[in-house]
DNA sequence: CGAACCTTTGAGTTA
DNA sequence: CAAAGGTTCG
């Protein structure tokens, strides 16, 4: 890869957008906007003829430069606003430009931007716009991932099988590889077909596609390939959008995936591309080799020698680059012939290979577009030096990247802290003490933020800091329209604007409770399939009829008499107003009124701001268009509060401090990660690290504990490898301030068998830590190498106060065997994955048995009453049934 | 049919 | 530990 690293030479300035163009620009007052970008940014953003790749690392102006060039292109009068495609991955970047750019040339143009947005919103327009084209009506509504999985349900019913083997969720997540890969059913590789349900996954996928367009309805992944559809089949579609677009803009190039860059492709060809040229491509594309990797393992990023890493793709996006016949020929050479398409990206971030993205895509974007010029950014205004060393420093670490190197003029600042704590209750105590302190040396609580590796580390955060009465917000938790009562609300406006909705009746024929359940629901069902219409005609059939009991008929009576009803009044009300009478003539608002859980009021709450959201639309079915894709919420942004978030979700965000805890091998890098994708794995998750460290502007304060609750169950960690990989200079390891001796509770690091390279932290915590994990990494035993332990043992006792501990003090602090519990999810009982490469994994059964006596160091003794693996479940003497890894506990 | 109770399973990241 | 699924009883 090191020859695609060069910068290329600047070409020379385009005619058209020459000097007396700039002049003129200047003349209106607009190159002000230029001023301030350093020589790189400037040239990516004076860079308009012809493809750009704008490599941009952390905090090095990659927003600025896309809105700049933006603007540019529009001072210049290059294209009207309405000729500029600029994609973005979430509407918040979205808009974030849309409103930057409207500063830079003034926001009345911005009206006329309308193809600035996510790829699934322009995904819906250009889909709206054609949708007989592909099968579609054009008021198709779009599935969630809820919707999904109940659908596939059905099927999983209909083709008898059996949910539990082939769960529904399962089936979701393959077909979204295969959407994300652009595949149709028709192009599914054999293997791949074959992994679920005995080979029925292809037949899933074909009905599941059926049942969609019955319904009028596509899924997230469909917007995408539903565009492709319509562009391969209808060139003369594609060719009014390739005029279109004379500028293409792509934000966060390195996520795209095999779909997007598809899509993008197909749009980034010339006008004039001939049909053929498309038309081999397909061909190409339905016959490439089908390789999966010999344990069918997707490799993901670029391979580290420059070859095409063996992916299981089965569609090969690059078909002309394998060996072996060159399908496409000279039909090629037209779309060759590339338009003004500017990437932005940064392969040091790509984190969502799990979601489909191909890292592949920026490390050979000048493959697919020869005579691009590649711009760095690597001059980084965000962060200080630090900070800066050690994230750099731990990115190193991966192989398949373009390499960059990040520099500050920044001063060196607070060195990068790493603290060990106990447990993850310590943690959160830890953590929230430090931001006390903060905010009394009167720092905003705007610019902290806690970024979490998985999204159930968050509630000890919250709880803490509701003890503490300290404020906060969860950024990207369970969004807004997720919640169950803003589906219910929701479905029930969507059988009122379309009674073919059967998704949405469905959901909410027997909520509340109306007496109408599985029973009826199979004969309507029944009733609909035989005569091919929708549940709700179904209902009005057969209100008529006596094939229903007289209970669930009257009913079914009122529910249906009740749409009708809303849906006149839909013609004459506001939506709003509407709202507020189906949710509660339908009894749904009284539903959760009787309701006395906890969360009840807060549910009400949201109905009413779901309401109250409702007045800035249109009309009903306008703002069920945009909810169902753009309902993110971030009302309370005024408040200062500690922003919670996962690390995924802070991509693009930057803060005065930031506090990344849970860094333990198994958690981060998450095992799963290692499990699937192995070294590729690997190498996301430290891109993900590096994402965390890099939103830090002053302080970055990393966090690992020893013992963190799992599936509600306690499991010994490690520190994560990450943590030996930072530079030794940048970092100060520091004791958890709060509760008993932090070194302590250190259990195994992989310094032990893995000494070669490991910097060594010369500070006495870290010191002592590493001696007192002691030996017993070597050792995999189970309880019974007792005398190993010994040293610990001791250690654990002379330090163990027991004052400080937390009230629901994890396991084990003493005792033999429970020493060596450093196992992670409580399934491994190999070493942990060293290098990221995958550890032939023992299913090994316990070494207790049903009935053994046992005893547990916070329980006590026990007799075995199940075993699950290394998951025993006891019934301890007195403190009754729990469910323990093995290693917590002996046998007596 | 539905509430109440019991068992099982699962928590990785998202538009 | 919590939600979701399954079973049982009224």
């Amino acid at each position: 890869m090191s020859d695609s690293t060069k910068p290329l030479s600047v070409p020379p300035p385009p005619a058209s957008g020459g000097i007396a163009a700039r002049a003129m620009a200047a003349a209106r007052g607009g190159a002000a906007y230029l001023e301030g970008l350093n020589a790189e940014q400037r040239l990516a953003v004076e860079t308009l003829d012809g493809p750009v790749l704008v490599l941009a690392g952390a905090g090095t102006g990659k927003t600025r430069v896309l809105t700049t060039r933006i603007a540019h292109i529009l001072n210049l009068g290059r294209a009207h606003p309405s000729q500029i495609l600029a994609v973005t991955f979430t509407n918040k970047a979205a808009r974030e430009m849309k409103l930057r750019i409207g500063q830079m040339v003034g926001g009345g143009v911005m009206e006329g931007m309308p193809w600035l947005g996510t790829f699934h919103a322009i995904g819906v327009k250009i889909l709206r716009r054609h949708a007989e084209l592909v099968g579609l009506k054009s008021g198709f509504t779009i599935l969630d991932t809820d919707d999904q999985i109940r659908l596939i349900k059905q099927l999983l019913e209909a083709f008898n099988i059996d949910e539990k083997r082939w769960p529904a969720r399962i089936f979701a997540g393959i077909m979204d590889g295969w959407k994300n890969r652009g595949l149709t059913p028709d192009q599914i590789p054999g293997g791949e077909a074959m992994a679920f349900a005995n080979g029925r996954g292809k037949d899933l996928y074909v009905a599941y596609q059926e049942r969609l367009k019955t319904l009028n309805a596509v899924d997230f992944g469909d917007l995408l390939l539903e565009m492709i559809r319509l562009f391969r089949e209808n060139p003369d579609v594609l060719r009014d959008y390739q005029r279109r677009f004379r500028y293409i803009l792509v934000d966060e190039y390195q996520d795209t995936n095999v779909a997007q860059y598809l899509w993008l492709r197909l749009l980034a060809q010339a006008p004039s591309a001939p049909k053929g040229g498309l038309i081999l491509r397909d061909a190409s594309l339905r016959d490439a080799p089908q390789d999966e990797g010999e344990d069918g393992r997707t490799l993901r990023s670029a391979s580290q020698d420059g070859e095409k890493s063996d992916n299981a793709l089965a569609i090969d996006p690059h078909p002309e680059e394998r060996g072996g016949t060159p399908r496409v020929s000279k039909d090629e050479a037209p779309a060759r012939e590339l338009k003004n398409i500017c990437c932005v990206g940064d392969d040091d971030q790509s984190i969502y290979g799990w979601r489909g993205a191909e890292v592949d895509n920026i490390l050979r974007f000048e493959k697919d577009f020869p005579g691009a010029t590649v711009v760095r950014l690597e001059r980084n205004y965000r962060s200080t030096g630090h900070i800066l060393a050690a994230a750099s420093h731990l990115i190193a670490h991966n192989e398949g990247r373009l390499g960059k190197t990040l520099r500050t003029e920044d001063v060196p600042g607070e060195k990068v802290t790493v603290t060990g704590s106990w447990d993850s209750e310590e943690e959160a105590r830890s953590i929230g003490d430090e931001i006390e302190e903060l905010q009394r040396a009167k720092h905003k609580l705007n610019e902290i933020a806690i970024l979490v590796r998985a999204s159930f580390q968050m509630r000890e955060f919250e709880d803490r800091f509701v003890t503490l009465g300290l404020p906060y917000r969860v950024i990207g938790g369970p969004r807004f329209y997720e919640r169950a009562e803003i589906r219910d609300a929701l479905a029930y406006l969507r059988v009122v604007n379309s009674a073919s909705d059967d998704l949405a009746f469905e959901r909410i024929v027997n909520v509340p409770r109306r007496g109408l359940g599985d029973a009826t629901l199979q004969q309507l069902h029944d009733h609909a399939r035989a005569r091919r219409i929708p549940l709700f005609e179904a209902a009005r059939a057969m209100i008529e009829t006596d094939e229903l009991k007289p209970k669930p008929r009257g009913s079914l009576r009122d529910l249906v008499t009740s749409f009708e009803r809303w849906r006149a009044q839909n013609q004459t009300l506001p939506q709003d107003e509407l709202a507020e009478i189906v949710l509660d003539e339908s009894g749904y608002t009284a539903m959760w009124q009787k309701d006395r859980s906890a969360d009840a009021a807060g549910r009400l709450e949201n109905l009413k701001e779901l309401v109250r959201s409702m007045q800035d639309f249109e009309n009903l079915s306008g703002f069920l268009e945009h909810i169902s894709l753009v309902m993110d919420r971030d009302g309370e942004a005024n408040a200062d509060a500690v922003n919670i978030m996962t690390l995924h979700s802070a991509k693009g965000l930057e803060f005065d401090t930031v506090f990344l805890p849970g860094w333990e091998e198994g958690l981060f890098p998450h095992q799963r990660s290692l499990d699937e994708t192995g070294r590729a794995g690997l190498e996301e998750e430290r891109r993900l690290a590096h994402v965390g460290l890099t939103r830090a502007r002053r302080r970055a304060k990393l966090y690992f504990a020893t013992n963190r609750r799992m599936h509600g169950m306690w499991n010994s960690t490690i520190p994560s490898r990450f943590l030996d990989e930072l530079p030794e200079a940048h970092v100060e390891v520091t004791e958890s301030k709060s509760s008993f001796a932090g070194g302590s509770g250190y259990a195994a690091s992989r310094f032990d068998s893995f000494a070669a390279g490991g910097s060594s932290y010369s500070t006495p915590g870290w010191q002592r830590a590493q001696k007192n994990r002691a030996k017993k990494d070597e050792f995999d035993g189970f309880g019974d190498e007792g005398a190993e332990y010994e040293a610990e043992a001791r250690f654990l006792d002379a330090d163990d106060s027991g004052a400080a501990r937390p009230v629901q003090s994890p396991p084990p602090l003493r005792g033999r065997s429970a020493a060596e519990g450093r196992r992670v999810g409580g399934q491994r009982r190999e070493p942990l994955t060293i290098e990221g490469e995958l550890v032939a994994k023992s299913t090994g059964a316990s070494h207790f048995s049903v009935g053994d006596r046992v005893f547990h160091i916070k329980f006590g003794n026990g007799n075995v009453t199940a075993v699950d693996g290394n998951k025993l479940t006891i019934a301890f003497d007195k403190a009754g049934e729990k469910r323990v890894v093995d290693s917590f506990v002996e046998r007596v």
